[in-house]
DNA sequence: TGTTGTGAAGTCGTTCACAGCT
DNA sequence: AGCTGTGAACGACTTCACAACA
């Protein structure tokens, strides 16, 4: 199985999982344009990398190509899927129900990717009553955010939540048995190591940004 | 001055611009507990980093702190928003007002630091009038995309469209001469060295979530 | 004394180059 | 012949350890 081969070969770099993401889509890709067999070459003449790279990043969970020929579009897309977990539907929680969090309600592109928003909360339940309209669960209030949580069994949480109540929402998630984090709230958030954040920080991105194209203008 | 520096010292690590963000918001934190001087110890602890890293990080750009002292809170923030060059506003272009890009516009954290969306487009813009309600720029049509970028000076943009218009839409801020592209389309664009792009991937970080969920849990 | 700034050492990730298959 | 899988070389980033200094 793909995990026990992960552990045989010891530590895999973040970066590695990452790019298994972006290898899913331009195989997605490449499948949309009835290629059937792809070279590490040319699947890394889209993604911008080294094909040495994409050898490597595979070798860590298995042996999935041909020598000679190359990967099969089909079956590699399926082995990342199998590596990546994504092969059953992962329930989320998301916390926070104002602008981003309803932007991420709407978004239709967490179920192609094998997530679905199980569960809504926020402070302020009763006033967002609206979003009810669009098909999404009903939106509860903190009380009831461990009860709901334990009881659909879910592991993964969103907080959209302004930064001064990240923390505390962060500590309920944890209370409630949540192992992975995606957080938006513009601060590094603490949790127990066995726990796994992940922070989206649109802020720092545009700073990143702003840095480059001062350096290029010169000031 | 803070560019002039950098080059003098060579190539900086992209990792390094991230965690400058990172310390411009424990900065402020910090300022509101009115702590006036941190020592690297101190900060790092807050970041989840190494002494050493920031002190590295923070020599790439000059001598900020006092030995046997530390840093001065107000100072090192101050040095921080030169050095990421954001002490000025910079104007912001946003294609799609879809439900992400509209989460954006709502978004009040942008101009806090630094950032405002000065003007939005969309392929629909009759569609989406009343965002102006929100006190956001009027949602133009494509066809306007290059004069008002053009006209406006502006160097930055966020791409929130679906991912079958990213490239195009990348290649037309690209010939209007934007310099900086966030993209949430869940694809890698291409654009001509003097680019910058840096991509917010939504899906990829939940399949990085379930990558970890998956390990631990055994499968 | 206490903390910064920094060369040196260490660690981690990427790329090379080629053996091993098909 | 062609392309994968991988040990070895390389390069980049991080951490250590200490000299420099208030």
């Amino acid at each position: 199985m793909a995990q026990q081969e992960a552990s045989r070969k010891g530590k895999i770099p973040e970066a590695t999982i990452n790019r298994l993401s972006v290898y899913g889509r331009v195989l997605n890709q490449f499948e949309e344009e009835g290629v059937d067999v792809v070279s590490s070459a040319a699947l890394a003449a889209r993604c911008g990398l080294n094909p040495a790279q994409i050898r490597k990043d595979l070798a860590y969970f298995g042996e999935f190509g041909v020598r000679g020929v190359g990967y099969h579009v089909k079956n590699l897309k399926e082995d990342l899927k199998r590596v990546l977990g994504v092969t059953r539907i992962w329930k989320v929680a998301l916390v926070g129900a104002g602008n981003l969090g309803s932007a991420l309600l709407a978004y239709k592109g967490f179920l192609a990717h094998g997530f679905t928003i199980d569960a809504v909360f926020d402070k302020y339940p009763e006033k967002k009553r609206h979003l009810r309209r669009l098909g999404c669960p009903k939106v509860l209030g903190m009380n009831e955010l461990n009860r709901v949580i334990r009881s659909k069994g879910i592991k993964m949480g969103i907080v959209a939540v302004p930064s001064d109540g990240a923390q505390s929402v962060v500590n309920r998630l944890v209370d409630a048995g949540i192992k992975g984090i995606l957080n938006f709230a513009p601060l590094r958030v603490s949790v127990p190591p066995q726990v796994k954040v992940k922070n989206v920080d649109l802020g720092s991105e545009l700073e990143g940004l702003a840095f480059f194209l001062s350096k290029e203008n010169g000031g």
